[in-house]
DNA sequence: CCCGCAATCCGAAACGTTTCGGAAAGCTAG
DNA sequence: CTAGCTTTCCGAAACGTTTCGGATTGCGGG
């Protein structure tokens, strides 16, 4: 290991003024910055973080703690979230450290012991629930982290979102211009901040034409193809079938698909569907049979803004500059008609 | 944070005794060192890693270099990977780093910038290549590290491996035994160590049942499901077409089936197929139909061996206490026929 | 000639840990 | 009583970096 010693004996300076020189300092003469940049470069000279971190307590490593959950092996989305972020912070010369807790640990010892260890400059926090104990944990002990999401109830901490709210306006309003009336909501697990805030847009749609919200019409799960199935499947046996669906998820518009298939309805003669599109890999909304009209925000563009966070409120920087709310777009394509009139009663 | 400094004065101990008293050192009155445990944990005392890096070398963290590479972010070999080693590290106390790698950067470079950076105690290393420069790289500058599988040409470093040339033998040797003369091989990408060994072992197979080598019947690629459909509808185009497939992955054949199914083939009437299986989340052979015959080999039985070599190899564990090649298992199910007899030129 | 200032530089301390070398105390054997 | 051993402890150095406080040099203005 090429040390600060071997560059300054090599330029024949001190090990202050290398250091300083490497960290662009003011008081260093240009000419023998340039000399020690070369000097550490060819040497192949690279910072010690562990020495680094000890006096100046940063080590460049930032960290994402996942708890494992049924199913977790196979998450697309998690694996998405890994590869994105720790690509963006590679690219920032930082390190990522993904920490795997089993299922069965109190999350909050696992940030409680990883913080008391010292190497961790930062956290980037995932799924966020609704009232959070992580983010309350690193909060009050002032250690810098980033959510992918945010809390309804306060959001004074660095974070980036999409507008879950409006992105239920933006679906649920155009079922109603379109005369619907029983529509149908299939969404995440209700503990997670996404869902709470889409339900508030669903309802306030609701309310705003006059629709009294019907419980029966909301279902909760992890968003699979499977829950999309049997909601849909349920949903269309009760007295008052939805006549349309806003699914939270492309898996659940596949697996109501399927279920609408199986009980002989057309998409969108009988059934009109939308859905929120995350644009993942293995799943293409426009390859749909009607291709599905989907509110869409892809969820790989979280990465880069969210190293970019991180990195920022570990520099402290101002709170306005590290918060973003992203707008979603949406695409029209055949999986919505106007409500077909005839003789049923109203819901 | 709490420091050492902090338990030696809540014990009135000096700094020194205190270390060696957590670390389980000879010199320290067992009575003292309880004193001492009892204090560390009750005041939340966590070494610092940094510090201990810093003077010991040691930083309790591992890593693994990935490169990205096309379908990386949909790879569920790679996910169960990374998951399986995190928490194999976790329960040890290590913290497992992550390193993603664009596809462009040179992977030696990569390498060692993180190790000049001084933070890592160890690598592993996945899906050896036949010549791999990571190998030597590391280990012609002594630094600790395991590999999931072991080159051919010299094995002196820690691994666990299976022994994927006697896994081709066996598979093959049972289709020659049923009567079969002429056999696909259907193999993963050829630079891999895996698909050099299986070609090894179907190769013997074959010189010992007196059957010259034909390489129109060996095919190569990414082990996706795509590849076996492609290769198998190419085969069987062939003038003298296989009449047994061995396809490196369940994938594969599930890909075999479809194409062998559009052609009209049954399994096992017209074709024998024998398949090797990971035992992945998502593919389930016993499913098949009809229900494929493997050499069966559960990845996930990698991870445990794996974390445990490399945190000897640390140690400097003498070299035969941390490698390991692991046996397979047949499962003979409903996918293998003896050769039909019939007029056809002996291939 | 002297003072003050700017531009460069450097020594030494500090971060929290491990470890080397030795010290103190108590005991046993001669 | 003393030499030597064992048990238990401690001071100080070391790891590689950053940073505080100050030192040196050269220059212009008075």
């Amino acid at each position: 290991m090429v040390t600060l010693k071997d560059v300054a004996r090599s330029v024949n300076l001190s090990v202050t003024q290398v250091s300083r020189a490497l960290n662009d300092h003011s008081d260093v003469n240009e000419e023998t910055r340039r000399r020690v940049k070369d000097a550490a470069s060819s040497l192949g000279y690279e910072p010690n973080i562990s020495a680094r971190k000890l006096v100046s307590g940063r080590s460049g490593i930032v960290a994402l703690v996942e708890q494992k959950y049924p199913g977790f092996t196979s998450d697309f989305l998690f694996f998405e979230i890994v590869a994105g972020l720790s690509a963006e912070f590679s690219r920032r010369g930082m390190q990522f450290v993904l920490h795997v807790a089993e299922a069965d640990e109190d999350i909050i010892a696992v940030y409680q012991k990883l913080v008391g260890i010292g190497a961790l400059d930062g956290f980037v926090i995932t799924k966020p629930m609704v009232n959070d104990p992580r983010i309350a944990f690193l909060a009050s002990r002032k250690i810098p982290f980033v959510v992918h999401g945010r809390m309804p109830s306060h959001t004074n901490y660095p974070h980036f979102d999409i507008d879950n709210e409006f992105v239920a306006v933006d679906a649920v309003k155009r079922l109603t211009d379109l005369g619907h009336r029983r529509i149908g909501l299939i969404n995440g697990i209700a503990h997670f901040t996404y869902s709470r805030a889409r339900l508030e847009g669903y309802r306030k749609v609701l309310a705003e034409a006059g629709i009294p919200f019907n419980e029966t019409l909301v279902r909760n799960g992890a968003m699979t193809e499977e829950l999309g199935y049997q909601s849909a499947l349920d949903m269309m046996g009760q007295p008052d079938p939805p006549t349309a669906l806003f699914c939270s998820n492309v898996s659940i518009a596949q697996g109501a698909y399927r279920a609408l298939a199986s009980l002989g309805l057309s998409i969108p003669g009988d059934v009109s569907v939308i859905a929120h599109d995350d644009a993942l890999p293995n799943t293409e909304p426009a390859e749909f049979s009607p291709p599905l009209s989907v509110t869409h925000s892809p969820l790989s563009r979280s990465w880069p803004p969210l190293a970019e966070f991180l990195t920022g409120a570990i520099a402290h920087r101002p709170l306005a500059e590290i918060q973003e709310v992203a707008r979603h777009e949406f695409i029209e394509r055949s999986s919505t008609a106007p409500l077909k009139v005839r003789a049923s009663a109203q819901g």
